[in-house]
DNA sequence: AATGAATGAGCCTTCATTCAT
DNA sequence: GATGAATGAAGGCTCATTCAT
């Protein structure tokens, strides 16, 4: 492979992360893309065979990128706290979303979190594999921050809400301001949301430390769990 | 109008709100929908003028089903705590994204998800406007719980918090069944969530009582925890 | 056929009439003719069985309805002179094309001119006939101005220049305006340019009365026919 | 821009412009032109953009091709009459109506012969502007012909007199022969007809010196042919 | 008799893809 | 190797027409 031609590859590949993230994979055109890209229409499928190949390379090198990011900041201390684990994970994960000086709009981390919100058939099981693979590293975030006699499933169910604090703010950030206007922009957002949504999740953990409450325990009757009678009595 | 244009009609939304929640407006097809409705491709044209004014019909009875079922959750009653209400919120929003007994796969929901989710230049004012009306009912509520010292900035970053938690579960249940193959379906996992989602909630919001902290607050103090407790055992 | 249809059916005629004189055959809708009758879009088919039978009647109609004012303005009375008779003719054909108490928009002569002007396949082999007889008509009036000596073919010739001048002003008066903005409109320009394209072709056919002079008779060589050359030399 | 690339391209304006003189702008369809041309029906597309951007550079090209015939037969010179320049621009008119060695079928003049007769929405500001400028010169040549006495409006009523018969002969060759069967066809007609309306324009303007009649000139009196004859005279 | 409902053919256009150079 | 040219499948939409009542 020549020179050139891996710069023209490249460019595809950054021009195809700018119109995956922005549109997604059915509505984005090659067109676009090889526009984008300064390069010809056929250059897509000369280089990717075509326009699912590209897509596939451009989840990989998001991933990869995001993964680098994350990876340096997840890798728990000994000295650390469930908390600041947290903090790290939490702003790992954030941070693609909203881009960081490599990746000003966030592409990668959109792009990504498209295909988590929404299964396309091209989701490859190396993408879901990895996907449970964080999923089990804030299991173990999780579990440290309850301890450990709360069950498993519950454990899930707070790591599924962390991670929906997280995703709320993707694909886009347009999607939080629809809702709140003044949510802040830029790198200061991101630590601000990092800090809000890290303070949020320990609070609540740190008094997920009983079992938890019967389903329904919020329905009319007071006898459940007395910490939640405490709670909602108030 | 006759009664059987009526039908068709309605076949016609039944199968447009399908197509349209499994695949997105661009990507849904008319041939798909009336296909589905056992129609005409021209149906579409005929019954509704074009494939947009058939998705603000779907947008519209979506939002209709929605709002029905969730203002008789959210009509809150003299007696009820902010913890009560929150569950009565959560449910009402949760529940359209997994269906019940008229929508059973949570279509309406889901329509109303990717909507959210994804801006669409179809987007109506009066969508836009009952979103930003949902959000201040859930800042209301969460304004109950946490008190009069928290700034208006943090209740709707809470609010977030909690919308997040709400809409990881769409737009489709499969997202989740992705992390956590483990996630209970059904009308019974949807008690289960809006319990733990509430919980998770209320054990947050009645720590957020006292200031926010600063920014990177997390970062190397250990005190906050401390401080968090004693406003919780007020 | 009862009343009522009858109203129908007139009405469609009468739509139909405006809407083919306005866009043509292709371009008219049925749709369009049936919403501006106030009737349904199967009314067409169920009084004419298609499109094309209903733009048949509208051709008719409107034949008849030129031809009844035209011959009222054609009939040659013994005592008329030539010109009298042209200024009556030109008359007849242009006022159709400008529209009367009872045809305010000349879309009679509009649907006519139309047809004239572009051969469509409709054409039934009547209206080919009365086209022809009119023909006629007119050649008889050329014959009487340019005397006997002028030979057939430049008695059509003069004809058609007679009619290119009245047909130049349909399908449509926009057509002149676009030339001439200044074009008069109303009843009043009728006779304005009635009595132009009388005295206009009065004033060329007098000096025919000697036989054509040969082809190319004006290209640079001065000694064809004498009366030619003094025209051309004044 | 490849050599395969132009002729392809060449070969669907060609096509074309033969389609949309035979049937208009409306019912022209693009699978009828790319089929003559040999080509597919996203061709059009591929070179042009869409329909009506495929027709506006046939009006383009067939608009310069008439203009470069027309301008070589009006340059007028210093030694010609009046006679000879309308003899010229009719020529220059005509002559694309019914074609020349390379325009057989006089499409190019057939396709803006329909413009001009009929508005089309997608008619350019330039093809307008250069519509009026034609008829600035038709003007000049009539008001040589009449000379100064005669007011402007009478002039402009002259040319549309002149514009009516040469346009009389389209969009095509079949509304003549309607009436006039034996119309002769070819090259030679050509001149025949231009030799036919330049006389018999130039013997109508010759008499018109004198002031117009009064409207309604002609109604009734006997002794308007005299006056005209004296005005012949002088 | 008359009409609202429904249809299928055909339109222009878009698009990922393939071809020829 | 790399690209401009070309293509076929499919999309939304329009329309005259037909169907069922």
């Amino acid at each position: 492979m020549s020179h050139q031609s891996q710069v023209t590859r490249d460019q595809l590949v950054a021009a195809a992360t700018r119109v995956f993230a922005d549109h997604g994979f059915k509505s984005a055109t090659i067109r676009q893309i090889s526009h984008l890209a300064g390069a010809n229409v056929a250059s897509v499928n000369y280089h990717f065979g075509d326009k699912e190949a590209l897509y596939q390379e451009v989840l990989k090198q998001s991933f990869d990128y995001v993964m680098t990011r994350h990876s340096s900041g997840t890798e728990r201390t000994g000295a650390s706290t469930g908390a600041l684990d947290l903090r790290a994970f939490v702003e790992a994960m954030l941070r693609p979303l909203f881009g960081d000086e490599a990746d000003l709009d966030g592409l990668h981390g959109r792009v990504l979190a498209r295909e988590v919100i929404e299964p396309a058939p091209a989701m490859e099981s190396w993408l879901r594999s990895l996907i449970e693979k964080q999923a089990c590293v804030l299991d173990g975030i999780v579990r440290d921050l309850v301890g450990q006699q709360v069950d498993d499933q519950t454990v899930r169910l707070c790591g599924m809400s962390i991670m929906g604090q997280i995703l709320f703010y993707s694909p886009c950030r347009a999607v939080a301001a629809r809702f709140y206007p003044e949510l802040p922009a830029g790198a200061i957002g991101v630590e601000l949301l990092a800090d809000h949504i890290t303070r949020f999740s320990v609070e609540a953990l740190q008094r997920f430390t009983g079992p938890a409450p019967r389903a329904s325990g919020f329905e009319g009757r007071g006898d459940s769990e007395e910490a939640e009678t405490a709670v909602h009595l108030l």
